[in-house]
DNA sequence: TTTCCCACGTTAAACGTTTAACGCGGGAGA
DNA sequence: TCTCCCGCGTTAAACGTTTAACGTGGGAAA
């Protein structure tokens, strides 16, 4: 009979089959040649002990086990957990867990969830930064730890990194709403101390410039813009708004949209919308949105690719994968009505 | 210098320290008094080494380590997710860390995910089921370690259980449906092999045959609903379609949004709609959703708090907590048009 | 019959921690 | 001066695995 009390181990199941201890973990990891019958009274044990093996003691003693670790800015924000829904994807194929941190948009924490997800000498790790300064990696590199840098690039880095094409895919979304006839451009954006905030800003601005365009209105809200920020909403119901706005995030788009919304704005009569990120709901609006979707599960795989590359020995020099974006158009963007431009 | 190949131990922190393992450890969890002088010798030799301590090792020879195991159907709908986010938080507080497992929604890979995340003999677990057999009961009362069970109610269950008032909410719905004027509901739902969908259909059905309602059309849909399934707006393009939408998840309500767009039905003006579940973009919406609110934060804290008093040893017969929903009154419902009855 | 080898099992060490038990030196009380 | 105790550190065992090294018994080749 089991004991209730602690968990049952290799050394329960060898006294039950009667043999060694090495021997049932040869039969769990069929190591070595086992014969039948030993195989058969082991694995009975196994079953009627219900025995599993303690992964704790298992990586101690092989020093490196398969696991991954996810460090990201936040789990509500559906743009990360569906990078985690396919990273786990990619991990289970694979044969690894994961374990996830969320360290906060803010860099408050410091570095305290990375060194919590690093004492699990994970093999690997796959990190967001929240900020661009990005002082973990000073950690990281203290160990011997291959990582990949995904989303969001810090200044410099010497570890592979995949993001999107921030500038050319946010000049797309300028360029078309400009092929509209659009020349009032306003960008609403989380905040510009991030790196690919900061690039889609420049892609916009970039192409207004060659375009002959005035030059955008950079609005910054923060992180948490769902339910419409105040100074859209007051942008809005002023004079001279806008005919068109691109919100650089999803949490963006949907505040936007609120604050359009709330100030009376009709889409895409009054004002056209792009959004970044492409989900379920920005297809149930009325009008849908039009969404420059990034290609998350492609951002998923490949860092996942990057990452085994790099544990099976790989030593190249650093690359930087960059994924393109595409753009899909619906019923958010239109013409503006050229009257009310005066 | 710290070598680069293997990760650095107790070991070399005691040999920089010039002290034994014993003292760094102390130095580590302050457990004995040790002298200002050698700790901060010791201190010094783990910033230098960058030292930190294997959560394999020390979960190995605690026995049972600040680990609890959370098991969700997908990471890829937002209700689990946020249950998740809130359960980091509460992980956090109490200085425990939680690994995620997702099983799928058909209970396809059987128990798998559940062992994975038993072999690292976790503190605990909390459990959102995939379906409402829950043959994983039988293996985690093999083991010792309590476990709550959350949201999705499996038929019987030893466990300490957390869930809404699925009846009372559904039923709360229907009878504000009903006030408006509306007579024919039609209830759309994932799939009746889910005690807590089965729940929601119950509580509306009953109040319809309270309240002398015709019996309401019950639509099963599946899980992957957000494109808006075929057989819905077939529904809505034929004759005689309902006046009244009750969605049962998000994802639900989502599907019946664009089937409702699809199909040319105007919301509320010729189909009312009430979705469960509350998030952002139901407020973006134009009308904006009216919706069920689940208590997705205190579900997390309440299933939280009840696995911490098991853990502390709490002894009691098994609690089974309900939460009330909350319905918040938007723009998708009004009363029917009644020509449109004939 | 002797020798060798092979197939199958076992022994024991090691992984990085924690902690009970022990040692030791010096100050205080007798 | 002798004893005792207390504060500070160390030693060593233990946690559950894996695996290299080591029996061991029997069959085949000589």
């Amino acid at each position: 009979m089991a004991r209730k009390t602690a968990q049952i181990s290799i050394r329960d199941v060898a006294e039950a089959a009667q043999v060694s201890v090495a021997t049932v973990s040869n039969v769990v990891r069929s190591r070595k040649n086992v014969s039948d019958a030993v195989r058969a009274r082991v694995n009975d044990a196994i079953r009627t002990l219900n025995y599993l093996p303690d992964r704790a003691a298992m990586q101690l003693r092989e020093g490196r086990n398969r696991i991954i670790g996810v460090l990201v800015p936040s789990l509500d924000n559906p743009f990360f957990t569906a990078i985690i829904a396919c990273l786990e994807e990619c991990a289970r194929k694979d044969g690894y867990d994961i374990i996830v941190g969320s360290a906060g948009e803010e860099p408050a924490y410091g570095s305290s969830r990375l060194k919590a997800l690093l004492s699990w000498r994970p093999a690997g790790m796959i990190i967001l930064p929240n900020d661009d300064y990005f002082a973990d990696a000073s950690i990281l590199d203290a160990t011997s730890i291959p990582y990949v840098v995904l989303d969001r690039l810090p200044h410099s880095c010497m570890a592979d990194t995949v993001a999107v094409e921030n500038e050319q895919s946010a000049a797309e979304a300028a360029a078309y709403l400009a092929s509209l006839g659009h020349r009032r451009i306003l960008v609403v954006a989380t905040t510009l101390s991030l790196a690919n905030i900061r690039e889609r800003c420049a892609g916009i601005i970039a192409f207004c410039a060659q375009a002959g365009l005035p030059v955008p209105q950079v609005l910054e809200v923060g992180h948490h813009a769902e339910e419409g920020p105040a100074a859209l909403t007051e942008m809005l119901t002023g004079r001279n708004i806008p005919t068109a706005i691109i919100a650089l995030t999803n949490s963006i788009t949907l505040g936007a949209l609120r604050c359009l919304y709330q100030s009376g704005c009709n889409v895409p009569d009054d004002v056209s919308l792009v959004g970044y990120d492409d989900y379920a709901w920005m297809r149930a609006t009325q009008p849908p949105i039009t969404a420059i979707r990034q290609p998350v599960e492609e951002m998923g795989v490949q860092s996942w690719s990057r990452l085994m590359h790099r544990i099976a020995g790989e030593s190249t020099a650093p690359m930087q994968v960059r994924l393109p974006c595409t753009l899909a158009v619906r019923g958010s963007t239109a013409p503006p009505k050229t009257g009310k431009m005066s």
